[in-house]
DNA sequence: ACGGATTTGTTCGTATGTATA
DNA sequence: CTATACATACGAACAAATCCG
């Protein structure tokens, strides 16, 4: 056998299937080929069909399941048209999954730093800590750390709901109006990355936004860190001459 | 000495620090106190104070360097208000650094597949692929692969300058009107994150473009890899009700 | 409840091309 | 040029999970 390592044949493979996923050859939810039936189709040892799937799973493209087969994924990547501001319940909601909440903390504590740069606090102001992992049908995908400043809330105000926009709105009749967004990524958090159930070779994305009010107040500083294998944002970008 | 663990106690001396800087106590490139002497400052061990700058130099908030001092970093943090669609160059220059382009390969090749579905190409169709790297003030900052239908481009088209968008239009009478663009983030890339001089643990930010001219046609499909320690992508969300 | 068939997961051995010192 | 390490590729055997009659 003469082999020729210009682009490994595995690379090659890889682009076989998703042309083929493409194509609708092969459509989303059905199962492939079997291994070595696959192998014998596309000309290659079972070994080097195994690396193109290794990397096709790795990229969300595929599922293994072991003992029954190899699936096409159904894209079921969570994804925002990231302008419109919206809250995670919905953002769940529409890809046609259930949401749920694990609250892990809520309480009144002292302000950060950051919090006080961002919420334009005094450093005698207390806020109003929420910690939560939210779910898709029962898969953790997000950790959000909600923070809103102790004396926009009555004394016993208690988050009510999965919504923390719904319930600032009909508990505290605060209206959240829109939200200035930093994303970014990093690559482990030894604590967030336990909860949400990720290896230590998915980073987390991170949102972290502080949220106005009608009047341009800011009244709650978030900190979303998504699973970066379940999310990604959209942004439509206008040129501006 | 009685010990409190409730939070440890290099976490308190992180928040004093971020206060200081935030508060303009100490600015942007000022040097800090000697660690023995700010160790006494803040009433902790020079081991604890250690701890607190081991965390925030890794979170970019101060550099340190051996034999001459610990320094608050200069917010280098490029940022894009990113509903604007924006040349990496304006985006560098934005930030008063020098850019400048490492060419690493310009060429007519077959599609991937994903070029296909996001260009709306032919198979037989040959698409112009650029590689480059961008950087600023000589510092490595994104890793660009663009790329263009060749039937779009005269026989002898070749990138000129550092600006795509500007080429396009003045060379190829292209020009872009908008891009819808998806923000991915993948932990570390073996070829991308060398390029780019990334340690393993900085994780990319992908910016993932297709771009579209003023009769909605998609012309261009672009990757951009950002070193995640350089970058963030700012939006502003509105509320929709 | 059991066993056999199917399928993915794991590990070994061997060989060849590529990169580096 | 050689030596070495590494990635790629193939084949084969067995383990583990699942399904079905």
């Amino acid at each position: 056998m003469d082999y020729n390592y210009q682009t490994p044949r595995y690379l090659h493979v890889i682009e076989q299937i998703k042309t083929k996923i493409n194509e609708g050859e092969l459509e989303p939810g059905e199962r492939l080929p079997s291994e070595t039936e696959f192998a014998k189709v596309l000309h290659v040892s079972r070994n080097t069909l195994r690396e193109a799937l290794r990397i096709l799973e790795e990229e969300n493209v595929i599922i293994r399941k072991h003992g029954i087969g190899t699936f096409v994924n159904k894209k079921p990547v969570f994804s925002g048209g990231i302008e419109e501001l919206f809250s995670i319940t919905d953002m769940i909601k529409r890809e046609g999954k259930t949401p749920g909440t694990d609250v892990l903390f809520t309480g009144y504590v002292d302000p950060h730093s950051d919090d006080i740069t961002e919420l334009l606090l005094d450093k005698t102001e207390k806020v109003y800590l929420v910690k939560r992992v939210r779910t898709a049908d029962q898969e953790p995908l997000v950790y959000c750390i909600d923070k809103i400043p102790a004396n926009l809330l009555s004394e016993g105000y208690e988050l009510h709901g999965e919504s923390m926009l719904t319930s600032l709105h009909e508990d505290a009749s605060i209206t959240i109006s829109y939200a200035k967004a930093d994303i970014k990524t990093i690559g482990y958090h030894k604590e967030i990355s336990e909860i949400l159930k990720c290896d230590s070779d998915i980073p987390l994305l991170i949102l972290k936004q502080v949220h106005y009010d009608l009047a341009d107040n800011p009244v709650l500083y978030s900190l979303n860190f998504f699973r970066s294998d379940q999310v990604s944002f959209n942004v439509f970008r206008k040129r501006i001459f």
